[in-house]
DNA sequence: GTGGTCTAGACCACT
DNA sequence: GTGGTCTAGACCACC
């Protein structure tokens, strides 16, 4: 499903929710589709369960996954989650990576290049791993 | 000179790194310029001189500031830096964010537009706090 | 007759006696008026057959269900119920929830109307489902 | 403080939260007060340090508390909460107390005197505990 | 000192 | 079987 890696800085439960939420908003993992329990996901991933808990819950938290008790974690549907909010963060979170660039030299045109390129390339077909 | 936000996530001493980065590479500090001394700094931002030191220490080493024993610290020339490898890192960052928005439902249009016109609206004139 | 959400926190056990509890105290379910077997309920609920039966034990305990061995459950007769001690608890929890509200900012001339607006719009004809 | 019940059906964590909630909402904690530390908090309630932390986070992501890193936690100003969600889903579930007195035959005008009684008899002075 | 993460292992309620 | 809670104890980063 993914990978996760414990030498990395961030921790191993947002690495979980970032690779969940890639995957879900990606539509590999599709509505009221069943993820792993977190027993087994804790084998595959080799860590605690509680490590896996702990993502489980936020993910539930934030919208993307319901609970059955006693049956598991299931996809949420889409409208259950709060793009807008999250497209706003991301926007100013982006103006300062642009900033950035200008400060270190980048022309304008050089950057909207870059950012069209890569988007282009993104048939939008298969998704990578980005996760950090 | 700037602000830090004591109730934000990132640490205090990545903030005053990032704010002194952005300083330098937008040209408010020159090369040679004396930056206030540990302590100045300490009690005009409000935080421990622990944390200022750390913070110097990251910049001298990596290449922005350089340090005269028993004179203080100053901004160093813009060949000792790296920018390649920044820029290089943001790049991947930004990749990222579009990749998010993408996922998110924006259209690629909408986000080059958006970035185009962050970037056009933005003629260089003075620096903008951006930290965070 | 009722359905339950299996997504919602509250146990099914427990949406099924509230069920149950609001059917008979609003007189649709009459006195020694037969209720669906354990194995039908589990059939038109989809759910597990034991969970219906830990509600109807529960339900029978509380004197809302009297069972015949070989023939089935029936609902009781009132006097077998406690409705004081169930109004107790419900004016207690309302009380906390009155208080949320004051501490939420609203005042309490709106607390009020609210609560007579919701009364007196509720002519007291069929009875709407209102499971969490 | 206060005091936690362990024998509660409602985990400790919670019960934790919706104290501070309350405290907070009645302002016995005002506006960037510190809380006492996870360790503190862990020693005088004799509870786990963890579920310390698991309150004071679901309370940080809640907008009650803010957190400065290596400092502790403090109380949040009023506007980070999202009071108008919280009020909405109060009164839906007003709206189910109040029917479910209905039909255990409470008369509409007993309900709402017994609301403005309970309103007018609190002079928002002192704080009562109503955990539970 | 502070909060934050993680493990190991236990116990419980629900289905 | 499932998720949820809790404990005990360790280690880390930050201030």
């Amino acid at each position: 499903m993914f990978q996760i890696d414990v030498k990395n800085r961030k921790p191993i439960y947002e690495q979980i929710i970032d690779n969940f939420k890639r995957l879900i908003l990606s539509n590999v993992l599709a509505k009221d589709e069943r993820v792993p329990s977190v027993r087994d996901m804790a084998k595959t991933l080799a860590v605690n369960p509680n490590t896996i808990q702990k993502a489980y819950r936020e993910l539930e938290s934030q919208g993307y996954f319901y609970t059955v008790s006693g049956q598991g974690n299931f996809i949420a549907a889409e409208d259950a989650r709060n793009h807008l909010a999250e497209i706003e963060k991301i926007h100013s979170h982006l103006e300062k990576m642009l900033l950035e660039l200008l400060y270190l030299g980048e022309t304008k045109d050089n950057i909207i290049q870059f950012a069209a390129d890569f988007l282009h390339s993104w048939e939008g077909g298969e998704v990578r791993d980005t996760s950090n």
